[in-house]
DNA sequence: AAAACGGGGTT
DNA sequence: AACCCAGTTTT
């Protein structure tokens, strides 16, 4: 298909067809840059509310870099990657600190903020400030290898410079934003990965996967690599209402936010055998153990298998010291806490 | 260059 | 239950 026309052509489709969404029709660059941190990886439907609470908490830069980490943690809360939250907050604080407030105007020296890469900056540089340069997201990579028909494997470095080469042709010098936004809304909202609206899509007849019947091929991409397995053996202590709760301290996921006391192995493993070796739970009568509830959580890249296991009370175990910490069930549904014991938490009230 | 990082949707 | 989806940082 000719460049010219498809650049025109998904523009003019984009002023027609596109969503009204609070962070378009904006230039401001805080609203737009908190817009895209939040909706990586994450679909507009869920993305929305919290953009909405974040805005109404936080107004400007100012407001965010003000506030603790974990304020922003909590309101980040059920929305996963929360290294995510942590760059943004990270960054609005720099913003602060180097730029007094005011976010850069240009794709290098926004790049060089945490949590904003190549697809970030080129958003907020394009959208807030109409600079020409082309965002490659997820929705880029699958239009363009549909309609030109390129079967570069989008995960290897050879793909990215491939499509970001291609996507930079494309951009029109006048009107970046509308052209970057373009492609991005075509791809969410037609050119979908499962069943794309080829009968609706104006591009039917000069697609080159759709004339080839390759929309089911096109991306390609090299598949990843199976999911690692770890064991997750969850001590539940009660004490009267309240239950002992852990702050993840080490370096690994979701540190610095709460768990029921846990037991990781890399195998299956013995959890009552397991409490011998372990200085707070050899203090408990093992005859008093129940394995209360098996789960198996399938993530992209870790198969969680999470065995829970309720304590009897005792009269002095757990103090306040490394993290430990008692909360009444009500507290509980506060803390800002793994999705993981999120999803659980209901299940555990049956215990 | 490859791995790590959640969670929801679809099949 | 198996499979799909993605941008940034870290190793």
């Amino acid at each position: 298909m000719d460049k010219r026309y498809f650049s025109d052509k998904v523009v003019e489709w984009y002023q027609t067809r596109k969503r009204n969404l609070p962070w378009r029709d904006t230039q401001d660059p805080y609203k737009i840059w908190l817009s895209e941190i939040i909706l990586q990886q994450t679909r507009v439907a869920q993305g929305l509310p919290y953009y909405l609470r974040f805005i109404e908490k936080f107004p400007t830069v100012q407001a965010l870099a003000a506030a603790s980490e974990q304020e922003v943690l909590r309101l980040w809360q059920g929305l996963g990657y929360y290294t995510r939250a942590r760059n943004l907050h990270k960054c609005a604080k720099e913003v602060v600190a180097r730029f007094q407030g005011v976010f850069p105007d240009n794709f290098q020296t926004l790049k060089t903020l945490p949590g904003i890469g190549d697809y970030t900056a080129a958003a907020i540089a394009s959208f807030a400030f109409r600079e020409s340069v082309a965002v490659v997201d997820g929705n880029v990579f699958r239009v363009l290898s549909r309609i030109f028909g390129i079967d570069t494997e989008i995960n290897s470095p050879e793909g990215k410079k491939v499509f970001a080469a291609l996507a930079n042709e494309l951009i029109s010098a006048k009107k970046p934003d509308q052209h970057n936004q373009a492609i991005m809304e075509f791809g969410a909202l037609y050119c979908t990965p499962g069943k794309p609206e080829c009968p609706e899509c104006t591009f039917i007849g000069t697609c080159f996967a759709a004339k080839n019947e390759l929309q089911g091929v096109l991306p390609v991409k090299t598949k990843a690599k199976a999911a690692r397995p770890r064991y997750f053996y969850y001590y539940v202590i009660r004490k009267g209402k309240s239950m002992l709760m852990k702050k993840r301290d080490q370096k690994d996921i979701w540190h610095g936010l709460y768990d029921f006391y846990v037991v990781e192995k890399v195998k299956p493993a013995n959890p009552v055998k397991l409490m011998a070796q372990d200085p707070l739970l050899k203090k408990f009568n093992p005859d008093d153990v129940t394995v209360s509830k098996k789960y198996k959580h399938v993530l992209s890249h870790q198969i969680i298998h999470a065995t829970f296991i309720t304590l009897a009370e005792q009269k002095s175990q757990a103090s306040g010291a490394d993290g430990l910490k008692y909360y009444s069930s009500q507290k509980i549904s506060d803390l800002p806490k793994p999705v993981l014991i999120s999803r659980f938490l209901e299940d555990y009230q049956l215990l």
